[in-house]
DNA sequence: GTCTATAAAGTGATAGAC
DNA sequence: GTCTATCACTTTATAGAC
C-alpha cells in the first residue's frame, strides 16, 4: 500500500494544491474553506488553483470523489473473495477500515456531512459498481442464515458493523475530550476493536436465532 | 413532553427567527448558511435578525446550545435513576435516543461536524456537570462487571451502545440511496432497533466474561 | 507557469425612515 | 418593532505583466 505524505516536497504543482486542498477541505468542510486556504497550506499563489482547476467547486469535486474511492476501494473485492468465510470477510473489512480510519479520522464526518449538506450531489457519484445480489457474501449469508436459522433482516448486521467501527471515530473529538484519554490511548483502543467487533458481531449472531 | 412545531403561527418574531434559523443551520451548517437564508426560512426581514440576536454568531452559538441541552437532556437523570437496573437504563436510554432521532435525524451530523470543524469552541459548553465516578450506573456497572467476570473495558461498551444507536441516522441518506429503501420502512427499522440493541448488548456482554 | 492587481459578486451588519 | 437601502468587507475568479 502506498503511503501518501503529508506534503510531498518535490511533487506538481498540481498536485501540492490537491494535497493542500484535501487537507483543508476535510479539516474544515466546503462552505468553511477558503481558496486562500489552500493557496497559504500549498505554499503557493492564489491565482494557480484557478489556473489548474478552473474553480474551487471542480477542484472539491475532484477531491471528494478521490476520498469516496479510497472509502470504497477494494470493498467489492473483499465481499466478492470466493477464498473466504463470512466471518473472515467481516473480519478483513473491520481491520481494513479501522487501520484507515486511524490514519484518516475526520474522513467519515467530513464525507456524511457533505453528503448531508448537499442531498443527490454526492451521492450519485457514489457506486461500488456491483449488484448486491451479484456479490458472494450474500449467497453466504443466505446460507448461513438458513443454516444457523437466523432470524434477522441483514442491514441490521450491516449498521452494527459499520457503526461499532466507524463511529468511534466520528465521536472521538467529542469522547476524549469528556474522557480525558489521549489520542494515543484511542488508538489503541481502537486496534482492540480490530479483533473484539468480529466476536461481538458472532455473539449477536447467536443471539439472533429463532 | 412538549411538541415543537415546525414554523408556529403565532410565535413571537425571535421564535420565529430561531426556529428557522434551527432549521437552516442543522442543514447546510454555520459557514454554508447566510443569514439571508435564516430571513427568508422565517418569512421576515434580515435586518430583524440583528436587532434580535446581534450577530450570525451569537444566534447560532444560541441554536447550538439549545440543541446540545436537548441531546443532553435528562441523560444524567436516567444513569443515576437508583430504581432502575443497569440493562432497564441501556433499554431506557436507547428507545429515548432512538425517538429523538426520528424527528431529527440530522442532529448528530450536525453537531458532530462542528466540533469536528471547531474544535474547542463547542467542545467546552458540552456538560453533563456529573462527575463519571458518582453516577449511580458506574456503580451498578462494577457489581455486574465483577458478578459475571466481564473482562471489558467499558469504554468500549459505550462506543457499541451510541455507534448502533446513532450511526444508522447519520448514515441514513446514504443507506437509503444505495438500498433504496424509503424513509418509512427506514423508521421502522429504527422502532425495531429500540428492543434489538439491548438483546445484542447483552449478547456482547455475554461474550466477554473471562 | 507563476505572479500582482483588480474586477465582480456575495455577505454580515447598520443607518434611518416609517 | 419592522422595513428599505446601503456600507464595509470578504471571497472567487480573471486579466495581464513577467
Amino acid at each position: 500500500m502506498k503511503e501518501k505524505p503529508q506534503i510531498e516536497k518535490n511533487a506538481s504543482t498540481e498536485e501540492k494544491i490537491k494535497e493542500a486542498a484535501r487537507k483543508v477541505f476535510t479539516q474544515k468542510g466546503y462552505a468553511a474553506t477558503r481558496t486562500r486556504d489552500i493557496a497559504e497550506e500549498s505554499g503557493l499563489n492564489l491565482a494557480l488553483i484557478n489556473y489548474y482547476f478552473r474553480s474551487k467547486e471542480n477542484l472539491f469535486d475532484i477531491i471528494m470523489l478521490e476520498n469516496i474511492q479510497l472509502f470504497m476501494h477494494s470493498i467489492a473485492d473483499i465481499l466478492n473473495d470466493h477464498d473466504t468465510t463470512l466471518k473472515e470477510k467481516i473480519s478483513v473489512l473491520i481491520g481494513h477500515y479501522i487501520d484507515m480510519l486511524i490514519r484518516n479520522p475526520q474522513m467519515p464526518i467530513f464525507i456524511l456531512n457533505e453528503i448531508n449538506t448537499n442531498p443527490g450531489k454526492l451521492v450519485e457519484k457514489i457506486g461500488i459498481n456491483v449488484k448486491h445480489d451479484d456479490l458472494f457474501i450474500v449467497k453466504q449469508w443466505k446460507e448461513v442464515a438458513k443454516l444457523q436459522g437466523l432470524k434477522i433482516n441483514p442491514i441490521h448486521i450491516v449498521m452494527n458493523v459499520v457503526g461499532m467501527t466507524i463511529f468511534p471515530f466520528m465521536g472521538g473529538p467529542l469522547l476524549r475530550n469528556r474522557t480525558g484519554i489521549s489520542m494515543e490511548e484511542f488508538n489503541v483502543l481502537m486496534e482492540q476493536r480490530k479483533t473484539l467487533i468480529p466476536v461481538w458481531i458472532s455473539a449477536i449472531l447467536k443471539s439472533s436465532v429463532e
